[in-house]
This record gives C-alpha cells, sequence and structure tokens, in this order.
DNA sequence: CATCAATATTGACAGTGATCGATATAAGAG
DNA sequence: CTCTTATATCGATCACTGTCAATATTGATG
C-alpha cells in the first residue's frame, strides 16, 4: 500500500491497494517537453527572446552549428508552435511565441500545484 | 542583421551584425528538462504529487513496466534531485521534491519574462 | 547460515535524435 | 533564362536512451 505519513512503523507493502493515480496526456506534455530539452533549441528560444524576430542566417554563428542543422531546430521548434515563421524574400524570420512557451510549463506547474492528497 | 519590427521594408540581413546572445547554461538546463520529458517520469511525478510518499513496488503495476525499469526511473529522477528517496526494510519510498520541480521551469520562465529588447 | 522479498545493477537490443554533407527548392538580380 | 543566395529536405552516421531478462545486492526472518 502506498505508505501515508500517518502510519509510519509498522506498515506493510500491499501492491495493488488504492493508489491514486492522476490522468493526463502524459505522452504529449513529455513530447512537448522533449522539444524544449535541448541545449541547442533553449539557446535559440533565449536568443529569439532577446532579439526580437531574427533571421535564421543570423544564427548559425553564434550557435556554431550548420546552416541544415539550424535548419532542423527551427522546424521542430515551429512545428510545436513554440516560434512563428515569416518569410521575407528569401529570407526567414523566425520569433518567440511567448504563450506557447507559457504552455509548456503547464504540466509541471501543476505537479507543484496539485494537493498532495493523502496526508 | 537581425531584423528589428521598426525596420520593414528594405532591409538586409548582414550576417554576424550584432546579435544579442544571452548567457546561461543551456547544457544544464536542458540536461533537468530531459528528465522530466518523458511520458513514464512525468507520470511518476504526477502520482507521487498525488499520493505522497509512495513505495516503488506500487508503481510497476500502474505504469506496466518491469521493475527494472521503472528502478531505472526513479534513479534519474533521483540522480536529478526531483525525488526523495528513503528506505524502510526492504521498501523503498520515494517522494516528490517540490521545491525541485520548480527549479525545473526556471529556465523556461526566464523566457516568457525576458525583455525583447530591441522593439 | 539459509531463505525469501524488494531493490539495484548489468548487458543487450531496438528506437530515437542530433549532426553533417549533398542536394533540392525558392526567390531576387543581372 | 542564368546565376547567386537563403532555406529546406534527404541520407547516413553516431551517440544516447528506454526497455527487459538475468543477476547481484540488501535486509528481514527462521
Amino acid at each position: 500500500m502506498a505508505i501515508r505519513e500517518n502510519l509510519l512503523a509498522g506498515d506493510v507493502c500491499s501492491p495493488g491497494t488504492a493508489l491514486v493515480v492522476p490522468e493526463g496526456d502524459d505522452a504529449a506534455a513529455a513530447a512537448l517537453l522533449k522539444v524544449v530539452a535541448d541545449p541547442t533549441r533553449l539557446r535559440i528560444l533565449r536568443i529569439l527572446a532577446a532579439n526580437g524576430a531574427v533571421c535564421a542566417c543570423d544564427l548559425e554563428a553564434p550557435l556554431g552549428l550548420s546552416q541544415p542543422t539550424v535548419s532542423h531546430h527551427l522546424r521542430l521548434l515551429h512545428d510545436a508552435g513554440l516560434v512563428t515563421r515569416e518569410k521575407r524574400g528569401t529570407w526567414a524570420f523566425f520569433g518567440l511565441d511567448t504563450e506557447a512557451v507559457a504552455r509548456v510549463n503547464a504540466p509541471l506547474m501543476t505537479l507543484t500545484a496539485l494537493p498532495s492528497v493523502p496526508r
């Protein structure tokens, strides 16, 4: 049994005994977090947050990565809806979608906000 | 040049032109986020948040995973400092470290809080 | 000590992902 | 139309990781 704080000494662990299993789309939440859980993409997001709209070509240098790799990361960020893309002529300018970024933390926020039920 | 919002029409993109590159330990932040960016571990965290201290043996069933796999995930969570471990006899009870979980969002919070400098 | 139960570790394997070079696509300039 | 530039996609490679079976370790109990 999932131990309660008020039973400490002689408690037994009998599997299968009522365990509160909260629901939630863990797969979706994890997928979104995975996009952010990368040093390069975190860096890109920080750069976008500090510079506003940034041309893709300006990212290769500070990131120290090849053009295809930068494009790959921008694609993931854009597909996840974290970043906006706007093409002007040949260039592509990317910007941070702050609302979307806020949505990424949601699953984590609920964790700390959740009442630790059985006490 | 990283385009500014006030120059729209005839702007040019000349790489190497001053781009604000914020510092920050992206590697560390990403590493911490990676621990959380997994469906199984998110689920574990949610279960811990809802049940208080939970015996490891009670997690295999709701997760539908083998004992070694559950132990592996608990190890990662514990190594990252997100979860507390307490052995009582043969059992091991795990609990959520809410403060640590809050620290995971920090890098994301700073993103949205950061002033979009050049506007 | 011998035995049993819970947990941790090891080894192997499959799937995923970050990276780059090469190539394709798109759009402006001559 | 041709050339150049920026971006996107493709293919391959390499490292990492989630998973399980097997085994080791730890702790309680006869």
